[in-house]
RNA sequence: CGGAGUGUAGCGCAGCUUGGUAGCGUAUCUGGUUUGGGACCAGGUGGUCGAAGGUUCAAAUCCUUUCACUCCGACCA
């Protein structure tokens, strides 16, 4: 195509708004336009890029014996209340009613829809297993959109469900569209890591989650220096550990004006956080409970979730009525429950809150406190490997991508059943499969950029080549070797991109750059004197001359 | 939802304290000079200053209400 016959409104500034590098990225080069908070549309070079990640998922999704469908945005209530997520979901559903009245929702997933049509349609255990991909906008209600399309309300993805008789052949396919997925994020030139995932009540390794390595990312994952275990931060199980060291101090209170914070008494007292314990109480559908962590450690809310249920941190009211200091608490005589995290209770001699006020105890030991233990923390760096081996390195990723075994959830609540062998009705188990489509764009930027603009890897840049001919609108000669050029590669199958506006050669630079064509030929007259053109890959630093007769076979092989 | 901040031309911003003709850079249009790294000169286009109400002879500016957007937080007791 011809730049003047496009639309690639590039900027030198991008709107202050725009946070994180490739969201500002994204908007310089004129691949989106943002409509409201959360919502964007996809300029002509946006959508060429989302079709290329576009077209590699399809393509390896159907060679993993997927089948596209396509299912409605909008929702009728019905199946959500069938599923009980109408009730679950909360505020992240958008919902809406019709003129008759009748509720809908915009799909956050498509978990019903598509139980709904597996319910309709597959009836014998001969056709499982099956599955089924869709390419799709989803809508999320987020509380708090963010850093362009990389946590925006609207956003397109690629999800994927499957029906099988029994867990062996879950497990079959689950492995297949493991596998499926590396292959996708291969081919899309992105450096990620699967790593194990929270996948809620089902346990096991039944599920993963596939990040794209950037400090930008939202979420912290987990690696064994020396070995290949990786988790989300969130997932790190931890199990007992033997103790240590002996009790070796006695008890003493110490007065702690005012040091209401864990780092302020460690200061205070010149001891390590490692040394002092936090005391956090929850209400819970069972009441209060007191929670002991060591004080440079963060309470997993997933794993508490899983002990506790639903539940939340007390309010300062909640924890006035127990008689508790708030700042001030400690493990000793408590009014509630007390659970201890794994590497708090192997602790001696610690700093507590003496449960008065502008007082803390040191030398603290279990002894005569009642609790039970449990895994309540995220992992910190240096943690020992939960496989054994190594020490835990903690990067941050970007999720693109989720595959999980859902089991029956879905099926058994909507009657997705099949006739088996014995002639009798059973309910189907399921997978899903999720790629984050248009938040992939944003993590290949976030990972290959410079100070010029993006480098898309060339499986999804918006165009393979472009040609910068200087003076095309007054050479005469440069403008028919340009055109020819083109031509050829027009021919050749090549997507290549014709800068032919009137702008000096710095802009022509400068966009291409921008923009992260992988490829830029410049045609000019001093070169065209010496029968050469100029060549220059956007993630090298060299210039190189060839000849221009050999110019189009030698682009060949720089695509191939 | 809590806290903080911002709304003035497509984008980036000044003006507001102390009310008095709507400004700058960039983009865009016209003409000219330039032409291998975002050029220069000249002349234009473009804004009911987020919205509504109020005070005033007079409001971008002061007051009230409201909407939108952004950031931080919503585990560190």
């Amino acid at each position: 195509m011809k730049t003047t016959q496009l639309l690639i409104p590039t900027q030198k500034e991008a709107p202050n708004d725009a946070q994180i590098i490739s969201h500002q990225l994204m908007i310089r080069a004129g691949l989106i336009s943002k409509l409201a908070s959360g919502l964007y549309s996809y300029l002509p070079m946006g959508v060429r890029v989302l079709k290329k990640v576009e077209a590699i998922i399809r393509e390896e999704m159907d060679k993993a014996g997927s089948q596209e469908v396509l299912m409605p945005v909008s929702q009728p209530a019905e199946l959500w209340q069938q599923s009980g997520r109408w009730d679950e979901y909360g505020p992240e559903l958008l919902r809406f009613t019709d003129r008759h009245g009748r509720d809908f929702c915009m799909g956050p997933t498509h978990e019903e829809v598509i139980t709904n049509l597996a319910a309709q349609y597959i009836r014998s255990y001969k056709q499982l297993p099956m599955s089924f991909y869709q390419v799709q906008t989803k809508f999320r209600d987020e509380i708090r959109p963010r850093f362009g399309v990389m946590r925006s309300r609207e956003f397109i993805m690629k999800d994927a469900y499957s029906f099988h008789l029994d867990q062996d052949s879950l497990q079959e396919t689950y492995d297949i569209m493991h596998q499926t997925y590396c292959n996708i994020f291969d081919r899309l030139g992105l450096d990620y890591r699967p790593v194990l995932a929270d996948s809620g009540s089902i346990g096991g390794d039944s599920s993963h989650e596939f990040h794209v390595l950037a400090d930008s990312g939202e979420d912290a994952i987990c690696f064994s220096d020396e070995s290949t275990y990786a988790a989300n931060i969130e997932k790190v199980a931890f199990t007992k550990q033997a103790a240590t060291a002996s009790p070796q101090s006695a008890e003493e209170s110490v007065l702690t004006k005012k040091k209401t914070s864990i780092e302020q008494v460690a200061e205070f007292l010149n001891v390590a956080q490692s040394q002092c314990i936090k005391t956090l109480i929850i209400n819970t559908a069972e009441g209060f409970k007191a929670l002991a962590l060591r004080g440079d450690h963060e309470l997993n809310e997933i794993k508490t979730h899983n002990l506790f249920g639903e539940f939340e941190l007390a309010s300062d009211e909640d924890i006035k009525s127990l008689g508790l200091k708030k700042g001030f608490i400690g493990v000793k005589d408590l009014p509630i429950d007390l659970i201890v995290d794994y590497s708090a209770s192997v602790l001696c001699d610690f700093v507590c809150g003496a449960n008065e006020w502008d007082q803390h105890l040191t030398g603290v030991n279990w002894l005569g406190v009642e609790f039970v233990e449990a895994d309540l923390r995220n992992a910190v760096e240096g943690d020992d490997s939960p496989d054994g081996k190594g020490k835990l390195v903690i990067k941050r990723g970007i999720e693109v991508g989720h595959i999980f075994q859902l089991g029956d959830k879905y099926s058994h609540a909507m009657k997705a059943n099949v006739i088996g062998e014995s002639g009798k009705a059973v309910t189907t188990t399921m997978g899903c499969y999720g790629i984050g489509v248009t938040r992939v764009i944003a993590a290949a930027i976030e990972q290959n950029y410079d100070n010029r603009g993006i480098i898309f890897p060339a499986s999804i840049a918006p165009f393979q080549l472009v040609i910068v001919p200087i003076n095309y609108n007054k050479s005469s000669r440069v403008k028919e070797l340009a055109d020819k050029l083109y031509q050829q590669c027009l021919d050749a199958g090549i997507e290549v991109l014709l800068d032919d506006r009137k702008e000096r050669a710095g802009i022509m630079f400068a966009d291409s750059e921008l923009l992260g064509i992988p490829h830029r030929m410049v045609l000019s007259d001093t070169h065209a004197d010496n029968g050469n053109i100029e060549y220059k890959a956007r993630n090298e630093a060299d210039k190189l001359e060839v000849s221009y007769e050999q110019a189009l076979s030698f682009i060949q092989t720089k695509l191939a």
